[in-house]
DNA sequence: ACAACGTATCAGCGAGGAGTGATATGGCCC
DNA sequence: GGGCCATATCACTCCTCGCTGATACGTTGT
């Protein structure tokens, strides 16, 4: 019984840590940040981002699979979004909380600077 | 001017990720859950969390460092709390978001399962 | 049908970070 | 003050993940 609330609740936990996972790298965030404003192709978030064109469809697979974005054929584009509001609201508290931490977030050099 | 607003935007992204990494891992998100509902001294979070404790205090450090959680000595304990109810905020939305896209994040396998 | 464009896939490399075990530091009590 | 408990630190290993370059697939126009 124990065990069964143990197993629910570090279920939860490993949800949550590969969800923030999901945000937690530079280059999915641009594309988010990008996709925030309006839609985009491929080819459009390439050039917004400065990524490279295999890194942004990674990415995007990526984000698809998690159900991040959505996506929609365009003739021969194909147009990628936010799949649901409650990802910006999440952007903007990370930017709320960041108000607050920011300073002691660069400084913590426990993991990568960059 | 171009190049000053990249350099910003890119290092407002840069800051996100990183915040994100904070919350990207098993271990800090079981501490992090611990501390939500009462302040605790490491040897607490050891027990509730079976982490060993070098790597609760590890973890510990980095939460520090990020502004994430404080202490306060107590005698020969250290109490540790969490340090701003964004924070709480956040996981929770979180929760909701998971609600939403549970099942594309467990299918995602671009990074680990677990 | 062919050329050109848009997108996806894959193997391989490199770096960063999480966990462990041993050890150091520091405060407490008898 | 010596032993003990609570916490911190460090070196090391392993594993995961992100990026790149080459290439394949698919669609559209001519």
């Amino acid at each position: 019984m124990a065990q069964i609330v143990d197993d629910r609740k570090s279920a939860t936990i490993e949800r949550r840590a590969k969800l923030f996972r999901g945000f937690a790298d530079p280059s999915r965030l641009a594309i988010l940040g990008a996709l925030c404003n309006e839609p985009l192709a491929v080819h459009e978030i390439v050039e917004r981002t400065e990524l490279s064109q295999p890194n942004v469809s990674n990415h995007l697979r990526c984000l698809l699979d998690c159900g991040l974005v959505a996506s929609d054929r365009e003739g021969r584009f194909i147009r990628y979004r936010i799949s649901n509001p409650r990802i910006t609201v999440l952007l903007n508290d990370v930017d709320a909380l960041l108000d607050v931490v920011a300073v002691g977030v660069e400084a913590c050099d426990n993991y990568r600077e960059a």
